[in-house]
RNA sequence: GUGGAUAUAGUUCAGUUGGCUAGAACGCUAGAUUGUGGCUCUAGAGGUCGUGGGUUCAAGUCCCACUAUUCACC
């Protein structure tokens, strides 16, 4: 009897959009839903408690980061990452694929496995898909992601038809090292931007498919309807009893675009990052709380919002933060952002239920000013 | 009161033996941020160089007076 299992709950008749109820072994995911990312086993500026209390269901974390710091021994350890962190529910590692990728001029990629420095103190680590699957079984995350290779955009045919081969022979080595019923192994589609080889791709993880799937390689600097393109030529080909992962997206209208598509599952580090530098997602687009015209604004950051922040704090108050570097601003903004995207992702659940997600997705967009 | 020092962007300061549309940092203003190497990155605004004279082809720079600030001593 497996830990996992994958249940659609309503599917959408005119579109792709869908509500599933996703079982781990630390609670069930209802979709579509969007992932915190915790990065080094938190997420930046804020408890569990706080997740909690905003509706996060499930959070991510990173293999390449918590390799190298603290180590994954030590994670093990600890007791694995739930432990080590004091979080309960469901877990996501990244393999540290796209780190490979965005940390191009560090590594040196064969067949076999990639080459990198530590961007911490520059030693020298090599990591094999097998080797990774070691590392994310010792963190114990309930779903790990397999080792693939990450292309940027504009790569031509060639090297994103290199970098696909390679991601599907890690993808087999991956998948012949992990026999750990406790997590799910979720393979990667790659294929650049080439729609053939994103449906080739597609196709050709399907009897690795165990648990669910990812889509990666996109949202990296690609015009939106780039992105969109490449989910349309999958969006036949996806298997249908499995939830599907959408890695690094995104922004209110990507998650609308992709929930539309049939995507299931999104992570991105969008909300946390922007609080970081001071600005939050409001329904009419992205508010700049740091700019000067927030001032003296003693208004919420967003009027109705029911988030913690919204409902104590002032745009005038938050703006001081921020400029006065006080870690305080980046909290109230972050928790106001994934409040504001977990709420996102219940109105979306909502419509979808009424059968009106078209409808209401035209009308956010006519809203929301990107 | 006497003697010295200083006066350049909002702030703190650079500015060579006088030589192109006077620079920096911080601050300010506005953008960016998509499987987090980010208290990050990008761009912009802002100065009749304390005031008034003088010397010179040319003065932020040299000379004089004044004003302000500041230090020391009466």
């Amino acid at each position: 009897m497996s830990k996992f299992s994958f249940e659609t709950i309503k599917q959408d008749e005119k579109t792709g959009a869908r509500i599933g109820q996703f079982t781990t072994p630390h609670g069930v995911i209802e979709t579509p839903v969007f992932m915190p990312v915790g990065t080094q086993a938190t997420v930046k500026s804020l408890s569990p408690e706080e997740l909690k209390e905003n509706n996060s269901q499930i959070i991510l974390s990173n293999t390449y980061h918590l390799y190298l710091r603290p180590g994954h021994e030590i994670v093990k350890k600890a007791g694995g990452l739930h432990k080590f962190m004091n979080w309960d529910r469901p877990i996501l590692t990244d393999s540290g694929g796209f780190q490979v990728f965005s940390l191009s001029d560090l590594r040196k990629i064969s067949d076999d496995g990639v080459e990198f420095r530590s961007h911490l103190n520059g030693a020298k680590h090599y990591i094999t898909p097998e080797k990774d699957m070691e590392i994310q079984e010792a963190l114990g995350a309930d779903i790990i992601m397999a080792f693939d290779e990450c292309t940027t955009y504009g790569t031509d045919r060639k090297g994103a038809e290199r970098a696909l081969e390679r991601t599907m022979s890690w993808l087999d080595r991956c998948y012949k090292y992990h026999q750990n019923d406790d997590q799910a192994l979720f393979p990667i589609i790659q294929g650049n931007f080439y729609k053939d080889l994103r449906i080739e791709a597609t196709k050709r993880i399907l009897p690795y498919v165990k648990h669910g799937v990812a889509i990666g390689g996109l949202s990296v600097g690609e015009p939106k309807h780039m992105m969109y393109e490449m989910l349309d030529a999958m969006q036949p080909y996806y298997p249908v009893h499995v939830p599907r992962y959408l890695m690094g997206v995104g922004s209110p209208d990507c998650i609308l675009e992709g929930v539309e598509r049939g995507i299931d599952m999104f992570d991105c580090v969008l909300p946390t990052r922007i609080a970081r530098n001071g600005t939050a997602f409001t329904k009419t687009g992205k508010l700049v709380v740091r700019n000067g015209e927030y001032k003296e604004d003693f208004r919420p950051i967003e009027e109705g919002c029911t988030c913690y922040a919204c409902q104590n704090y002032t745009r005038a108050y938050i703006r001081h933060l921020i400029n006065a570097k006080e870690i305080f601003g980046a909290r109230l903004i972050s928790i106001h952002n994934i409040h504001f995207l977990t709420n996102l992702m219940e109105e979306i659940k909502q419509a979808i239920r009424e059968d009106r997600f078209k409808e209401f997705k035209e009308e956010y967009l006519k809203n929301y000013k990107i």
